[in-house]
DNA sequence: TTAAGTGCAAAAGCTTTGCGGGTAG
DNA sequence: CTACCCGCAAAGCTTTTGCACTTAA
């Protein structure tokens, strides 16, 4: 993410905290931008790691809370995969996934057809839609390719 | 799920395991049955708990394993949701999902409107796309009853 | 017969919790 | 000031691994 984008989500998330009453700590902030560094959908350990380059006092419990802070928050999203770990997005923003159901990556895929998609009616749900995403599940380039080597054999 | 799909989507397993000489072990379909009668994207954990009665020599390795064998042949899918456990999915067919922010559960949700959407074209990406889902993010019920709970305190 | 599958026990990995001390507002 | 937050250590889950035994085909 370039740095103006980044200076203006920072921002942004110093606004909520005082709307909300949440304090504005040296850590969460340092969470924040490894977040928002960290292009790919990280797991509490990568964003561990990079937060430890900088600010090495940085617990790694400290790391989870801010998380769930951050996404509670909405400075952050919590993104949804195939895999067992919770992985978060720097994104807040509309957009998609291409999930490989062989690996578990995902990437992010643009998409304008699927931004403008209607959200449906699902009040007889009792649920309250704010957003979506759609996510094309399939295999990878590297798991074809993986497949074929296996088929050759 | 009713009888008579399930004793199909029992026999499609058997068929499967035929063309990729994969063996059909009792514990398989043991825990194949469980997940398909388990309708609500169960963990491997549930998926334990509910073969246990039926089978309780079955070992909880042998779940994750299995588990694992059944979606890599398609007989189930894994579920995408923001979670940190690994979930799974009874259905195979096209569908979506309502997903809580708040707690992290996540609902199937029925739509022709979304079924209809086109698969864009995802070459570039090196992605072979096979499917997809939509992710209706927001809040549950009980997270909305229990938001406004918080707020009148 | 025999390679794939299973059970067991143990290890490894991820996440949460409790608590004393620190600090933003 | 003081309620909220953090670091530390430890516990609690979930998932994987290695190996000897069993079994479907």
């Amino acid at each position: 993410m370039d740095d103006s984008s980044k200076r203006d989500r920072i921002q942004r998330y110093r606004q909520v905290c005082r709307e909300l009453g949440e304090r504005c700590t040296a850590q969460r902030l340092v969470i924040l931008e490894a977040v928002l560094e960290l292009d790919n959908h990280p797991t509490a350990d990568d964003v561990f790691s990079a937060v430890s380059t900088r600010l090495p006092t940085v617990a790694k419990p400290t790391v989870y809370r801010t998380l769930e802070h951050l996404a509670r928050v909405g400075a952050i999203t919590k993104a949804c995969h195939p895999g067992n770990v919770a992985r978060y997005d720097s994104r807040v923003d509309l957009h998609h996934h291409l999930v490989c159901l062989h690996c578990n990556q995902f990437v992010d895929f643009e998409n304008e057809t699927l931004d403008g998609l209607a959200i449906p009616d699902t009040s007889d749900m009792g649920f309250e839609v704010t957003d979506f995403r759609v996510q094309l599940r399939g295999i990878c380039r590297s798991c074809q390719a993986r497949a074929r080597e296996g088929d050759s054999k």
